[in-house]
DNA sequence: GAAAAAAACTACTGGTCAGTAGATGGGAAT
DNA sequence: ATTCCCATCTACTGACCAGTAGTTTTTTTC
């Protein structure tokens, strides 16, 4: 089961692997038909295995669900703090690089991103509170990275620090209508992002 | 069942009425508890009727979810063309009219609006498709209007018509975090999306 | 290479649910 | 009052599925 720290063996690193193709393929695949339309026998099929072995990877199917809701949010986030960490010539060009980054995150991860949102009802209340936590921190640190560069006069000074919720809207948006077989690249699409925040931002 | 033009009667009006309280019960419970994980009994339970009920309004639970689909954009699309069609100062006052109405019928019909966008790919392919060329034409639409409005020089010469989609995004986003219960009036939450979708064309 | 342990499987259960066939009952027409 | 019709209900089916008990296969250990 994920979630708890073990020595690094071969074993571990086995174990890992599996869950992790687990999570794969069970993202997949509840992207493709809906978390509940979707049944554990039909990933196992598609992992060439069996139910039972799955449980023996997972407590439950909320379990399965809740690994793959935490994915682009955990990465996201951390992300987020390795480029709050590093230098920068000001606020905009922090806010257009952290951007940048989860948006990158947001593309490679699309099918997690949309099931993390479609399904997360589904999630045990425990579950849906620690993802909850998680997404809340992030709004909150870009909030105060806007609160910061208005008052550094970067950002137009009638920017309210509310537009860290709208630019999570347009980063979480994008899964939803951005194809990989699309006319737009990935790169451009995360170039339009990146100017549609710095907009957002009155940083111009 | 709809999508047939009858003759106004006592009967139909009737008929009508029981349609749409299907349709509401129905998203709500939809909404609650997500579409598969619902079931017919309950939506016939919470009408106080018996599932055999719905089914002499709807040809399947297929098709009552198409019918909650249909709202929100159709709702959207009808305002839309009313507010194209009426007197304006300038570009800049009919997006912001347009963007206006719109969010506050996607504030008003948050329940449809999620459902839809959480549930759509349990749709038929041709019910999927109606609706789709319904996003679709409300996309164009205000692809144009941003279009018009760079060439009068009202918005920003820089801004890609493609913003329309992006918009469309900040407008959907809103029943995802928004509450009636909430700090935020629908007012406010309105005025943010009318000023974020206005630094969006670049409209100064 | 035999015994023990771990990993994965076969086969099942108890419950659920979309959709239907045929019964019922109350109002309208005669 | 009787017949008919329409709306709605009762009662059912066939399929499906999360989760499990107990067995078999594979790997590890000595």
């Amino acid at each position: 089961m994920p979630g708890k720290a073990s020595k690094p063996s071969i074993k571990n690193e086995f174990a890992a692997f599996k869950t992790n193709r687990i999570v794969e393929v069970a993202s997949h695949l509840f992207y493709e038909r809906g978390y509940s339309s979707c049944t554990l026998d039909h990933v196992a099929e598609r992992l060439g295995v069996t139910k039972p072995f799955l449980y023996s990877y997972f407590k439950n199917k909320e379990a399965i669900l809740a690994a793959i809701c935490e994915v682009g949010i955990s990465e996201s986030l951390s992300v987020l703090e390795r480029t709050l960490a590093g230098e920068h010539a000001d606020h905009r060009a922090l806010l257009a690089e952290v951007v940048r980054q989860v948006g990158r995150i947001v593309i490679d991860r699309q099918e997690y991103v949309v099931v993390y949102q479609r399904e997360m009802k589904h999630l045990s209340a425990k579950d849906h509170e620690r993802i909850l936590r998680l997404r809340h921190s992030f709004d909150h640190q870009i909030a105060e990275l806007i609160r910061e560069g208005v008052e550094a006069g970067e950002f137009r000074e009638d920017t309210d620090s509310f537009v860290a919720v709208w630019i999570g809207g347009l980063i979480s948006w994008i899964p939803t209508w951005y194809s990989p077989q699309g006319q737009k690249s990935a790169a451009d699409v995360i170039d339009q992002l990146v100017d549609a925040a710095m907009r957002l931002a009155g940083a111009e």
